[in-house]
Formats: structure tokens, C-alpha cells, sequence
DNA sequence: TGATATGTTTTACT
DNA sequence: CAGTAAAACATATC
């Protein structure tokens, strides 16, 4: 369940959890094709303790004041889980921290397309990467240029993550289903005020999702997370909920009260 | 059986 | 350079 609210639930619920604990070592699950930190890497964290996390966009972070960082991307598939020994473990877990006493922390990913690693630094980490800036932390202005100055359809922007980092396909869909924007709308062809109303609900969304921490049966039912179904009706409207590709991807929207200008 | 999937990267083309 | 499109990655689920 990986965009920036599911991301940010999983750096709290280390936060919560894991902090100021000893690590003993790691585990490995069936790690076939699994993108992670060689035993070496690993070896550096044992006998520290993480101190602080930190996310941007999908990315999350673990580690300490002078040590290196444990990055985590959950990919398509990946899910954190804690939990202690003699607790059942979770399911494809394909690393799992150690800590001294029960506490454990697996880094589950069925499909394998996320990744742990080692960071030196995470400022240059997300520099390299190219990076934009996080999507709940812009501001009106750098939204504008970052999106709103695009040529090509607003849903690919939001996507991008190098012009605004977290939005992935459920929330950019939602996010324009709320401001009754079409995805495939030219980005640059929107009045500056739905622009900043898209921010607004880019951020109210994604805000009141991690709140939740990324529990969907805790979101309202008029949403379209729970509408996401080729033909249901809209709960706004009435409407038909339709499907197009925007940008290679999958755009759930309501036809009725989406629209491209106005 | 086949289609689809919350993401990212690479390559190629316009 | 900006943008589009498609494919690949490995696997699960409907």
C-alpha cells in the first residue's frame, strides 16, 4: 500500500515502535530478486540503534545522528509490520530487523519491487534521485510551477515525482476527482485557482489519510477509493465511474463532474 | 487462463 | 529540453 500517507504510516509506526533499541541483527526471508542491504551494509547497524525517522515523498528513512540510514521504498506491494517474537511473523517478510528483547521489524514485499538500503546521507540521497519536494510539504507557488506549468496531462504531473514527490495513481485520482478536474486535463490550460485548489486537496487528502494511518475502511464512503470499480456509480453525482490510461496508468475519474475547463 | 495491479527505471520516439 | 509510450522488473489476485 505504497504512496506518501502509506509510506508515512509505516515511518510512524517505527517511530512508535522501533526507536532506542539495540540492533542485534537482521533476517532474511526468501529474498530471491530482492533489492537489499549486503551483509556488510547490514553488519554496520548491529549493535546501533535507530534515533529518528524521516520520509520524503514514498521514501523512508531510519537511522541515527552520526550512523547511516536504513532507506525503505515499499515499492508496489511492501507493507512494514512490527511485531515481537513468539508473535506469529508476517508473510512475505524479506528482511526483518532484530532487536535486542522480542521486538521485530519486517519489511514485507510480495511482488519485490520495493528495496532496503544503506544511505550515508539523506539530503544527497534525495538530491541524486532528483527528487521534487515532498507532496505535503510544497507551497502554493512551487506548486504552480511545478505542476501547474506542464504541458502535458495534470495526472502525469502529479506522478512525476521529480517535479512533486508522494502522489502515486489512487491518490492523484482522488485528489482530482475531488476538485472535479479531468486527468487528462493539460495541466497548463487550469485556472490558478483550481491549481491551488488541487494542492489543497492533494495535501487535505493525503493529510487525512495518514491520520488514519492509511486504514481505508476509516475514510468517507463518498470517496473514490471506495468507488474505484469500473461502471459504479458516482457518489457525488450519479455519474459512471470510467476508466482511461493516463501517462501508462489507470484513471479512475467521473466523467459528470470531471472536467477539463470551468 | 488472462487481465490487472498502490512504483520506478530505461529506452526510444516525437 | 519537455513530453509520450512501452516495456521490464516478480508475483499475487480476481
Amino acid at each position: 500500500m505504497p504512496e506518501l500517507p502509506e509510506a508515512d504510516a509505516a515511518r510512524q509506526r517505527i517511530a512508535d515502535n522501533c526507536l532506542h533499541r539495540t540492533i542485534q541483527g537482521f533476517a532474511l526471508g526468501e529474498v530471491k530478486h530482492v533489492d537489499l542491504p549486503s551483509e556488510a551494509e547490514r553488519n554496520r547497524f548491529v549493535g546501533t540503534q535507530f534515533s529518528q525517522t524521516r520520509r520524503h515523498g514514498k521514501y523512508i528513512f531510519a537511522g541515527s545522528k552520526d550512523g547511516p540510514w536504513l532507506h525503505i521504498h515499499l515499492g508496489m506491494s511492501g507493507s512494514l509490520r512490527v511485531y515481537d517474537d513468539g508473535d506469529t511473523p508476517p508473510d512475505y517478510a524479506r528482511l526483518t530487523v532484530v532487536f535486542e528483547g522480542e521486538r521485530r521489524l519486517a519489511f514485507r514485499d510480495p511482488r519485490k519491487f520495493g528495496h532496503v538500503k544503506l544511505v550515508e546521507d539523506v539530503d544527497e540521497f534525495i538530491a541524486a534521485k532528483g527528487l521534487g519536494p515532498d507532496a505535503m510539504e510544497i507551497g502554493d507557488n512551487a506548486f504552480a510551477q511545478a505542476v501547474g506549468s506542464t504541458r502535458g496531462a495534470v495526472k502525469s504531473a502529479l506522478l512525476d515525482q521529480s517535479k512533486l514527490a508522494g502522489v502515486g495513481n489512487l491518490w492523484s485520482d482522488e485528489a482530482l476527482y475531488c476538485t472535479g478536474i479531468m486527468p487528462t486535463a493539460k495541466a497548463n490550460e487550469l485556472s490558478a485557482d483550481r491549481v491551488a485548489h488541487l494542492r489543497r486537496a492533494i495535501q487535505d487528502i493525503m493529510g487525512y489519510v495518514t491520520s488514519k494511518n492509511a486504514d481505508y475502511s476509516h475514510l468517507p464512503h463518498d470517496w473514490l477509493i471506495h468507488n474505484r470499480t469500473k461502471g459504479a456509480a458516482c457518489p457525488r453525482c450519479g455519474g459512471t465511474i470510467t476508466t482511461l490510461k493516463v501517462g501508462g496508468r489507470t484513471a479512475y475519474h467521473c466523467p459528470d463532474h470531471q472536467t477539463n475547463a470551468g
